[in-house]
Order: structure tokens, then C-alpha cells, then sequence
RNA sequence: GGAGCCGUAGUUAAGCUGGUUAUAACGCCGGCCUGUCACGCCGGAGGCCGCGAGUUCGAGUCUCGUCGGCUCCGCCA
């Protein structure tokens, strides 16, 4: 062990720990200049590298703002020097010392103090370190688990302390502006009611109340329609929200929302002011301007165009149905499927037949049986199903997908779902795979005219999509009888680079027709009654009309910060199995507080 | 609930169709070094090959199970 190393050292009798007496920091270690040339200076942080010739000593101080390099010159300050031979990597020093010129030629143009060195006077040791298991640097990659277990090691690390400087501005940004607009922050409880429909609960045992939970909150969607109802108007919250639900690489089980409600608007408002406010946030954090206003597309032209209700417009690449022209072919599997849609992709043509195979695992995923494809070479279209096209309906598929030598095109077919989505998803790769996509561009997007319900396989029967608070639009309310899937709703996501970012609508904000949306869901009244009656009751003292949105601030903040998972942009995130390395929670709790609880454990079946 | 990838010194990895003492780099410890900045040079220590069974004369390597991490499907109003 490490451990071991250092009691055996010859420089212990050197490691006596230091408290500040009185020392107080004078600058960052990112800040000192040729400017400062000659002053007294004096600097706290963490040894980031030692560089001990026996004469001089060299280290470079860690900051959270940035490096300084020390020299420890025998000339100088003889006893200091010979205590800095016991320096190592992370132990936290004080040092006092004078800002010089380095030598002609020392410059180091990579850091902003690369122009001046602190030569010590003297020094204290504030604390040692043990060797850390992982280096402190960008260049070491450590893996994820190793890093979430000494996450206090890894957010030292520039590049990932980098994030949450930015994630800190981004919510700077949101107060500021929203602010800037009357908007109310005001926090709602933590501990709430459960409301069924929608992600599973995480549930808080009542002590006072045996055999009665709380649940954390999914969001504070009630709570703020409440605070419309109490003439609020304008609402805003940065806000941790629970959902028990498996985790991903951009999903935690507990994350933050920039939630907001206003009242006296509809769509246009809630919009306008929402991306406004992103608008705000790029241009403060990243100096980047994006369109005015964003982009908006139908869910429907999403599906149709994309196949997934989040495009990613950074790239084209559209999905186009063919449904019309092969419905004759001699291809059972196309003549006889309700949708089949084709995606061409110029220059695909040198995909390999293993790449092929790859992305035909890929859509298997979705539910997809297969991929059928066709490779447009100079005088024949190379494909496992070309031969069941006539040439009638071979040059249809050519003006309908624009095909040119050098493309191929992959086709989908069969149940609608499963086709937009594999297509969906395909098209996403490929995007990546034939360099569309332009790594710098931020491409914001709405998508509007949601459905109001879905149909739900596996309980039969029709659930809200968004959630059963959200208005339908006009005249939409009466197919919710006749034709329940048709109906729209007023909603809105915000899509940004293919990730969803937020989501809202108007509210129903009146007894009469949240009554019916709960009918239109299968909710019996008394149900309704036991569960959202203090809603319906709020709603019959003069409820404004009002609608909001909520913003998934990490999500959010992963795009902004370039990261490749939500748990880089979150200071100590969850496993995928919903632990915590670092605390290692959840953990067993002790019999006599399950008794206060009232909570009875279920005996073990299997023994350790 | 399901599919896939991964687990070897402190760290990151290599380790072939099973075969002598399990390699390397970085880190660590010691020595030398007055202009380095990922300092350099010399020397050294460091391994339950995740864990448990099995196959075999012999397992880091093959099989099964198990634990842990990651990616995805389901799930996430």
C-alpha cells in the first residue's frame, strides 16, 4: 500500500501538519502577472506536480482557478527548501513568497502565470496526502467506478470541475433572467402526496401517521398550479425531482428541473419567454447566439419526417414512405405491411457488409425483424431485394428517394411504431457514421401538436401522455369519445440536438374539464375525487388560465458542457444500479428505526 | 424483467490454439541532480489475475454460477 511507502520515508520528521496561523491567501493561482511582479504574495491549494532537482525544487499549486509555479531555492530560504523535499503530489501547502521574472526562456505560454514564479520565504504544511488511485490529471482516465468511489479525487480534476463552473452559470443565467421577468421563486415540499400514473415513486414512511407514506416528488406540477390559483402569476423553481425508474447514461433518479408556471398565456407566451431564456443561457455561458425564434415542427412532421418525436436537425437525412409504391411489389413482406419507409443516405454506398450486419443489429433493437437495403451502384442496384421490384416501381423509389449512384437506402416496413423508431434511430447513426453532423452546431427545435393520449399495450386502455393536466386543444376535447388517439394536445417539447430538454403545455384550468379528462383516462369520479380532489377544488375558486414548462437542467448542462453522460455533469451521481459508491447507499437501517416506522421487512427468502 | 461489453500490480492496459518465474507504461519508495514545468538519470518494491465451483496432469486463459461497473431494450405521465 501507499501507505506503507510513506511511514517508511526519510522525510517524515518534514510532515509535521501546520494550522493557517494567521496566514491569509492573498491571490488565486490562476491570477498573478508580470504585473505583480515584486510583491509579497501569499497562496493555498494543492501540489500538483514536484519537480526536485536537490537544488531547486519546483512545484506547480493547484487551485480551483488554476496553476502557479513555486520554486524553493536553497539561496533563498535554506531551511524552507530542505522541508520541501518531503513534498508530494496533493498535500495542501500555504506558501509565502515573492513574485519574480523567470529566466529568459522559462516562460511556460500554457499557463496564464507562465510568466512569473513565487520563490518562498516560507511555507506550511496544511495537510499530507495519501498517493491518490488515480492521478490528478485530465490525460489519466480512470475508470467510472474507481472515480464515483473518490468522486471527491475526481472533481478535482480540471476538465470535470470545468462542468460544474459552467453548470453553476447556466443556473446563474435561469435566476437572472427569469428574474429580469417577475418570475417568483417559491419552493414546494419535498415530502408530498404519491399520484399514481406516470414514473414509480419513491416512497418516505410516515412515523406520525403508521402505514401512511410520503412520496418525493415526480414534480412539482400541482403544487404550482396551485400557486396559480393563489395569483402567483409567475413562477419559478430550480428543483430536484424524483422518479424511481432505471437509469441511463442521460437519466438519474433523482436530477433537477428549471420548473415555471405563468398565468394569462397560451403557447405563444410560454414559448417565446422559454427560449428566451435558453437563448440567454447560451449567449452568457458560450457566447453563442441560436436562431430567433427556434424552429417548430409538428410531432406528426417529426415522425414523418424523423421518425422520432426529439430530431436531431443537425443533419438531414429525412425518412420518406413508400408505402404506395411497393404495395404491389412482388416482396410480401412489403406489399402486405401497413407502413414501409426508406431513408437514403448519399455515399453509403462503401459501407461494408459487416457495417450492414451492425446496423441491422442496431434496429433489432427497436423491434425491427431486419433491414432491407439497396446499394445504388453505376449500372445495377445491388441488394438482397431488388429482384422484386419491377421497373416501375424501382424508378418510383428512385424519384421518391432521390437516389444517385454511390447511395444506399435502407427500408423499414411493417408496424408503424417500430418503423419510425428503427428508421429513427438509423438515421442517428448513420448521421454519425457519414460525418454529418456538425459537432459545434446547437440546433433547438419545438415540437408541438403532441397526441393528448397513448394507448397504453399492457393496462388496454388510454393514459396522458404528457400528464392528465394538460389542455386539449380546441375543439379536441369531443374526440376524446369517438377517436381518443387523434386528439392534440397543448403541449410543447424543446429538442435540442436530438435530446429533449423540456416539455410543457397549458393547463386545464377548469373543474368541468378536468372532470372529463379524468373520464376520458378511465378514472372513475370517486377516484378522482380521492386523488386529485383538492385540484378539482382549487380549480373552482377562480383558477386562471395558466401554463408552464420544465427544463431538465442537467440535460441541459450535459450538452452545454459537451459530456457524454448526465452523471459528469451531477457532483456525485448514482450507479446504474441506483447505489451510491462513495456512501454507498442505500444501506440496511437499524431494527429499532424500522419499529418507529411501522415498517415490517419481508423475511429474506434465499440466506446470504 | 431482458440483451450486450468489461473486471489482470496503486492506475491504465498486454497476456495467442490452456503449459517454466504473469509483461509494459505511468504512479510509488530510495539515491543523484540549481531552471524544471507530464523534469531527467540510476536502483527498488509492488499480484487472491473480482469471487466461487467445475473441466484438465495443469486454468489469468475453457465452462457454469455469482458480485460489481458501463451501454441499450422494457420502463421513464
Amino acid at each position: 500500500m501507499a501507505e506503507a511507502y510513506q511511514d517508511d520515508s526519510a522525510y517524515d520528521k518534514y510532515r509535521t501538519i501546520d494550522d493557517l496561523g494567521g496566514w491569509v491567501r492573498t491571490h488565486g493561482c490562476n491570477e498573478l502577472t508580470a504585473a505583480d511582479l515584486g510583491k509579497e504574495v501569499c497562496l493555498m491549494g494543492w501540489v500538483q506536480f514536484r519537480r526536485d532537482h536537490g537544488g531547486l525544487i519546483f512545484i506547480d499549486l493547484r487551485d480551483r482557478k488554476g496553476l502557479t509555479q513555486v520554486v524553493y531555492s536553497p539561496e533563498h530560504n535554506a531551511q524552507a527548501h530542505e522541508r520541501a523535499h518531503a513534498i508530494r503530489s496533493e498535500y495542501v501547502v500555504a506558501v509565502k513568497g515573492l513574485v519574480r521574472e523567470r529566466p529568459d526562456g522559462m516562460i511556460n505560454a500554457n499557463l496564464t502565470t507562465g510568466e512569473i514564479e513565487v520563490v518562498v520565504d516560507d511555507w506550511k504544511l496544511l495537510n499530507t496526502s495519501q498517493t491518490t488511485p488515480f492521478g490528478i490529471e485530465d490525460r489519466v482516465e480512470a475508470s467510472e467506478q474507481l472515480r464515483l468511489k473518490y468522486r471527491y479525487l475526481d472533481l478535482r480534476r480540471p476538465s470535470l470541475a470545468r462542468n460544474f463552473v459552467l453548470r453553476n452559470r447556466i443556473a446563474q443565467s435561469v435566476r437572472r433572467y427569469l428574474d429580469e421577468q417577475e418570475f417568483l421563486e417559491v419552493e414546494t415540499p419535498v415530502l408530498t402526496k404519491s399520484t399514481p400514473e406516470g414514473a414509480r415513486d419513491f416512497l418516505v414512511p410516515s412515523r406520525v401517521n403508521p402505514g401512511n407514506f410520503y412520496a418525493l416528488p415526480q414534480s412539482p406540477q400541482l403544487f404550482k398550479q396551485m400557486l396559480m390559483v393563489a395569483g402567483f402569476e409567475r413562477y419559478y423553481q430550480v428543483v430536484k425531482c424524483f422518479r424511481d425508474e432505471d437509469l441511463r447514461a442521460d437519466r438519474q433518479p433523482e436530477f433537477t428541473q428549471v420548473d415555471m408556471e405563468m398565468s394569462f398565456v397560451d403557447e405563444a407566451q410560454v414559448m417565446g419567454l422559454a427560449e428566451g431564456m435558453v437563448r440567454k443561457i447560451f449567449k452568457e455561458t458560450l457566447d453563442r447566439e441560436l436562431p430567433d425564434p427556434f424552429p417548430r415542427m409538428t410531432f406528426a412532421e417529426a415522425i414523418r419526417d424523423y421518425g422520432l418525436d426529439k430530431p436531431d436537425i443537425r443533419f438531414g437525412l429525412k425518412l420518406k414512405e413508400c408505402t404506395d409504391i411497393v404495395g404491389g411489389s412482388d416482396f410480401r413482406l412489403f406489399a402486405t405491411a401497413e407502413l414501409v419507409k426508406g431513408m437514403r443516405v448519399p455515399g453509403g454506398g462503401e459501407l461494408s457488409r459487416k457495417e450492414i450486419d451492425d446496423l441491422t443489429e442496431l434496429v433489432k433493437i427497436y423491434g425491427a425483424k431486419g433491414l432491407a437495403w439497396i446499394k445504388i451502384k453505376e449500372d445495377e442496384w445491388q441488394s438482397p431485394i431488388a429482384k422484386f421490384f419491377s421497373d416501375e416501381e424501382k424508378q418510383g423509389l428512385k424519384e421518391r428517394l432521390e437516389l444517385e449512384v454511390g447511395d444506399i437506402v435502407f427500408f423499414q416496413a411493417g408496424n408503424p411504431e417500430v418503423v419510425n423508431t428503427a428508421l429513427g434511430y438509423l438515421r442517428v447513426r448513420m448521421g454519425e457514421r457519414m460525418g454529418l453532423i456538425d459537432k459545434e452546431a446547437f440546433a433547438p427545435l419545438w415540437v408541438t401538436d403532441f397526441p393528448l393520449l397513448e394507448y397504453d399495450v399492457e393496462d388496454k386502455r388510454w393514459v396522458a401522455r404528457h400528464h392528465p393536466f394538460t389542455s386539449a386543444q380546441p375543439g379536441q376535447m369531443e374526440l376524446l369519445e369517438s377517436d381518443p388517439g387523434a386528439a392534440l394536445a397543448r403541449a410543447y417539447d424543446m429538442v435540442l440536438n436530438g435530446s429533449e430538454i423540456g416539455g410543457g403545455s397549458i393547463r386545464i384550468h377548469t373543474p368541468e374539464q378536468q372532470r372529463a379528462m379524468f373520464k376520458a383516462l378511465g378514472i372513475s369520479a370517486e377516484e378522482a375525487e380521492a386523488k386529485f380532489g383538492f385540484l378539482i377544488e382549487a380549480l373552482q375558486y377562480g383558477a386562471p388560465p395558466h401554463g408552464g414548462i420544465a427544463f431538465g437542467l442537467d440535460r441541459l448542462a450535459m450538452i452545454l458542457c459537451g459530456a457524454r453522460s448526465i452523471r459528469d455533469v451531477i457532483a456525485f451521481p448514482k450507479t446504474q444500479k441506483a447505489t451510491c459508491m462513495l456512501t454507498e447507499a442505500p444501506g440496511a437501517v437499524e431494527n429499532k428505526q424500522l419499529r418507529e416506522l411501522g415498517v415490517k421487512l419481508r423475511e429474506k427468502k434465499k440466506q446470504d
